[in-house]
DNA sequence: ATCCCTGCAAACTGTTTGCAAGGCC
DNA sequence: GGCCTTGCAAACAGTTTGCAGGGAT
């Protein structure tokens, strides 16, 4: 539960300036000890539904693309239709249900340490992902 | 190295009727005796760059997701703007250099047993997709 | 006052769909 | 001939862009 002040605080030195849409989109996302998955549309529709002001998809896109420029949020790597993004920028993988569209953090205490035993010639490892699609069982 | 004949057998069995566009596909895709990677539109250039016909893009996303669905390609989970077929359908995951969109692949000999010590309640594991971000050396 | 930001609509990209004409069995 | 397949164009969804007006500093 961060007050308004702090997310003025974090845009300005993001060199972002805190406009009422900005604000309102981290009260959105960071409002909350707990972190969670979202969509772009997601994140519309939950803006909609907040009284307050109306924020267009242009501003929204704009806004999260900053946000996870500077490592505010992080996108999940799924081949679906549409980006899924994640408050929760630690190390972690996931678990997709692709049926449901649903996604669930996979700590990496639940996952043993991965080891890649290949090295590709002039090519560094930036990061490794780690997706387990599930399935509700029958 | 497959004849065309072959093709013909293996669409017949799938209960696909062996059109010029099919077996056109086929020999793009298997002629071959390595596998490699591909997005919907590289295949499209590919069969243009070959005299004979001409192949409508509804007519290979067709094929190819039949293709899929027999299971005699895989589709790589990327989160890029587009999807990415691999005709290596056995179990493997992959490097991937966004930069240039190039897709390698990582064998299963050269990366360690994943263990996941999570079991999320009522669901099964479908399948476990690691994706090896990598980018050039500087 | 300056420059950044927003909102709208139009543009774009990859993919899917509807339907008439054509090809395989 | 019957039915599947193709090809074209239009439809579609998610995302991006151009630009004029509005807002933060």
């Amino acid at each position: 539960m961060s007050a308004r002040i702090e997310y003025v605080e974090k845009l300005r030195k993001s060199g972002l300036r805190p406009t009422k849409q900005r604000l309102k989109i981290c009260e959105l996302l960071f409002n909350s000890n707990k972190t969670f998955h979202f969509t772009v549309n997601d994140l519309a529709k939950m803006a909609e539904n907040k009284e307050n002001i109306n924020i267009s998809l242009a501003t929204i896109y704009n806004t999260i693309h900053a946000f996870q420029k500077k490592g505010y949020l992080k996108e999940i790597p799924i081949n679906s239709n549409q980006s899924y993004f994640d408050t929760n920028t630690s190390n972690h993988h996931h678990f997709f249900d692709e049926k449901k569209g649903e996604l669930i953090d996979l700590e990496n205490k639940d996952i043993n340490p991965i080891k890649i035993n290949k090295k590709i010639p002039g090519k560094k490892i930036n990061s490794i992902e780690v997706l387990v699609k599930i399935e509700t069982e029958n």
